[in-house]
DNA sequence: CCATCAACAGTAGTATAGCTATCATTTTTG
DNA sequence: CAAAAATGATAGCTATACTACTGTTGATGG
């Protein structure tokens, strides 16, 4: 983890840990805005003034925790492609891990898996639209998110070499992924995943709009028929 | 507007009008967090009470703000697609207007449109990613955005009859068009179009995976080639 | 075994944000 | 012109964001 996400290193006392994990049920319970030290400092058991020992203010710390988020994530997406056949059942996997549809050890054991999915899906944005966000880029904050982007950037280039948006296409679709679940849950009239009861609808839609763009692009100028690909 | 969004209506007087303008300049510079009614009362010379006559707090201002913008934009959609010959150039009409590249009159004379749109691109996520949604949602806040995207949705469903995911399709392309903007500003890593100049590179990318995602599941099965769409 | 140093708890305190209440004055309007 | 509404000005209260200082504990190393 980037040290300027902290001011003392989290991961290294009893305290830090408690403080990650802590923070992560208390925004989740509460939202970020309503988040503050004073009630995380006693949730733990401790003072503010510790937590604050530990994390500059509050932004840092959900920053830190998106952060640590988005690395894990490349991590498990290298993981859970290396050794698939061809590029894409790679972005098919890349897709159900990014819609959090791939049943998976977490890195970290003493974090709840569900409530960090909730959070990035709510809070994730707030990390970087702010008017900090040059200052935070220079510092290196989202190099972990931009790592991530490019892995999926590049494996959409190794299913199809020409295309022009792999970049945009990969933030496109992580974005799409959290907004269209937070639409699901709160504001259904804003998707198609209403009704039914279909856990997958949303990875289906997302392989179809990821696929449609790439293969429209393809090369091999091969545009699969409406069969094969839904 | 709907009257759930302020305590009392700020067109109703000057100083109410001055109070929405003044808002986005303030908020565009400082951003919303660091937005505060006392800094905006102390910009347009009137005290903090007199802000709460008309807003309830900030977070409410900030959703008349981005509620009117989607208003707006709907209104506006309507009128630049409503003689349009067919469908295609309806839905094309449409992401030129939303990604700003529509020259326009803005219904309101006395705001900035450069400024709302900065501010929209920032901060529209920041109206509905809070705990109180659900809330919002039934007091009917978000209804001009529903509306703006029921309509885009009916677009496409005029393009192509059976596809499934109108709405979600819609909403991804407003969703879309904002962070690539902010990606190409502050983390143009994240996007394509860092390097060229291309004024109407996103408008391209955004037109780009529309099509590919209605075109595949077009009931004539007729695709387009490439040349046709890029 | 003691000196030392890091980690932590606890307390206090400042500045600002968020919000409410009151009252006098001006403006609108019936 | 009188009543009602809108505004300006002031005060105040609670909570947030943050800093500083003090004392304690507990581990380390000579």
């Amino acid at each position: 983890m980037n040290p300027n996400l902290y001011i003392r290193d989290p991961e290294s006392s009893e305290l830090g840990r408690n403080i990650v994990r802590q923070s992560i049920e208390l925004i989740h319970e509460l939202g970020f805005e309503e988040f503050t030290f004073k009630k995380l400092a006693h949730n733990i058991g401790t003072t503010e003034a510790g937590i604050y020992r530990y994390f500059e203010n509050k932004h840092r710390l959900l920053t830190y925790i998106i952060t640590w988020f988005w690395t894990s994530m490349e991590y498990r997406l290298v993981f859970h492609t290396n050794n698939l056949p061809n590029p894409r059942a790679k972005i098919a996997a890349a897709i159900k891990l990014l819609a959090f549809g791939q049943e998976d050890m977490f890195l970290s054991e003493h974090i709840d898996k569900d409530l960090v999915k909730d959070v990035v899906v709510s809070e994730s944005n707030k990390a970087y639209l702010t008017k900090h966000v040059n200052e935070d880029n220079r510092a290196m904050l989202f190099k972990p998110y931009k790592d991530l982007c490019h892995r999926i950037a590049t494996l959409f280039l190794e299913y199809c070499e020409h295309f022009p948006y792999p970049h945009s296409l990969a933030s496109t679709l992580i974005e799409t992924i959290h907004h269209q679940m937070f639409f699901k849950t709160h504001l259904p009239g804003l998707t198609d995943f209403g009704g039914q009861e279909n856990a997958n609808a949303l990875q289906e839609y997302c392989e179809f709009f990821i696929f449609s763009a790439l293969d429209r692009f393809s090369t091999a100028g091969i545009i699969p028929r409406l069969s094969e690909s839904v």
